[in-house]
DNA sequence: TCGATACGAGACGGTTCCGTATCGTAACGG
DNA sequence: CCGTTACGATACGGAACCGTCTCGTATCGA
C-alpha cells in the first residue's frame, strides 16, 4: 500500500477551488486550460469518440496523463464534464410576439448546429446512448431537455393566446416546430445552416402550412 | 510465406455463389446466418459500436474468427454488409393523391424507427461519419438517399399538381414534411412511435398549418 | 479414396489503451 | 529552508482486440 497513505481526493470534475485551500502547488489552472482545449480540437478535426483516448487528448495538450487523472478518475468522467461546459444557456426571449420567440429559438438551434464542437458531441451522444447511461443523462439534461422545455413552452404560450392550433397534441407542434431543423443539424452535414432567414423561412412555413391555397 | 501459396480470394462480402464452383467443402450458410444472426442481437442488447468486436461477434455467433475473416477482411467491411443488408426497399407508392404517397412514406420511416437495429444503425453511423468514411457512404446510398429521393419525388409532383406552395424551396417542403418524424425516432427515443395515425396526423398539420385560423 | 476447402476452437505476436507509479523539477505555505 | 503538492514524462502490468495461424474434424468434387 503506497498510495492509500497520501489521501488523495476523489475530487470528480475539475479543479473546485473552493474546499480548504491547499498547501502543496497548487492546480495549474493553464493544464486544464489545455486538456479542454485539446478534446475541443479534436473533436473539431472529426476524431471519432472511440478514437478519443486520455492518452491522445494528454499528447495533444501537452500534459501528462496524472495531471488528467489527478482532475477526473476516468474518460467517461472528463467528457461529462466536457459536455457540461460546451453548452451555453438559452437565449432570453424577449420577442413581442409568440413567433419571434419561435424564430428567436429556432435561430439558436441553427447557430449551435454551425459549430462543429456541437455537432459532434450530438452525433457522439446518440452513438452512445444506450452503452454509456452517463453521458446520456447529462446530454438529456444539459442540452435536449431545456431546449425542449423552452419551446414546449413557447408553443404553449401561443395556444393559450390562441394563436395556435388547440385541436394539436402540444408535443407535435413541438416537434413540428423544431425537426426540420434538427433535421438539417443532425442528420444531413451537407444541409446549409448559413443562412439567417432560414428560422423565420421554417417557422412561417410551419405556422401557414406547406398547401397551396 | 506461408500463407502466399495458398491464394485466398480476397472475397470481399458474404459468400456470393457465382463464380467457379468451389472444390472443397462449401461455405455453411448457416454461419452467415449466424454471425448475421449475432450482429443483430448484438445491436438489439445495446451495445456500442466501439463494444462491437470480432471476437465478441464470432462468441456470439458460436463461431470461429477465420469463419468471419474468411469472408470479410475486417469488422468495417462486415458492419457495412450489415447495414446494407438490413435496409428493405422503400415500399410501392400507389396512393391516389401526393397526399396519400407522403403519408405512406412517413409511415414507411415511422415502421423502420420502430425496429431498434434500424434505430442503432441510424445512431451509430451518425457518431462515426466522420471517421469512417466507407459507413458514412453506404449508410448515405443505401438510407438516406433513396428516401430523400422519395420525399422529394413526391413533393415534386405535389408542386406541380398545384396543391403545394409553388414558393417555397423544395428542400425545405421535404424537410419540413419528413423532419418531425425523425426527431421522434433518432433524438427521442422515449417518444412515441407507436400510433399508426402518427403520419396521418403530422403531414395533415404540415399541409394545413400550425396557426390558428 | 483422396485432395481441397471449411468448420470451431484457440494459441500467438503485436498494438493500443487503461490506470498507477515513479522519476526529477517547480511552485506554493509556514 | 522545508514539507507538500503539482507538473511533464515515461515506465509498468494488465486487459482487450486485431489479424494470422495451426490444430483435429467435417464435407465437398473427382
Amino acid at each position: 500500500m503506497t498510495s492509500a497513505d497520501t489521501p488523495l481526493k476523489p475530487c470528480h470534475g475539475p479543479a473546485t477551488e473552493q474546499d480548504a485551500p491547499r498547501r502543496g502547488r497548487p492546480r495549474s489552472e493553464a493544464a486544464e486550460h489545455a486538456i479542454f482545449g485539446a478534446v475541443e480540437k479534436l473533436m473539431e478535426d472529426g476524431v471519432g469518440l472511440a478514437e478519443l483516448s486520455i492518452e491522445r487528448i494528454a499528447a495533444e495538450a501537452g500534459v501528462g496523463k496524472a495531471t488528467i487523472y489527478r482532475r477526473w478518475p476516468n474518460k467517461e468522467a472528463l467528457l461529462v464534464d466536457v459536455v457540461d461546459r460546451l453548452e451555453e444557456p438559452m437565449p432570453p426571449l424577449a420577442g413581442p410576439t409568440y413567433r419571434d420567440d419561435l424564430i428567436s429559438a429556432v435561430d439558436y438551434m441553427r447557430r449551435r448546429g454551425l459549430i462543429k464542437r456541437s455537432r459532434w458531441i450530438v452525433k457522439s451522444a446518440l452513438g452512445q446512448m444506450n452503452s454509456w447511461p452517463e453521458l446520456k443523462q447529462t446530454y438529456h439534461e444539459r442540452v435536449v431537455r431545456p431546449r425542449r422545455e423552452l419551446i414546449r413552452q413557447i408553443v404553449r404560450r401561443g395556444v393559450e393566446a390562441g394563436e395556435l392550433r388547440s385541436d394539436l397534441d402540444v408535443e407535435l407542434l413541438c416537434e413540428m416546430l423544431i425537426g426540420p431543423i434538427l433535421l438539417r443539424t443532425v442528420l444531413w452535414d451537407d444541409a446549409p445552416l448559413e443562412d439567417p432567414d432560414l428560422p423565420r423561412q421554417m417557422i412561417d412555413a410551419a405556422l401557414d402550412g406547406l398547401a397551396a391555397r
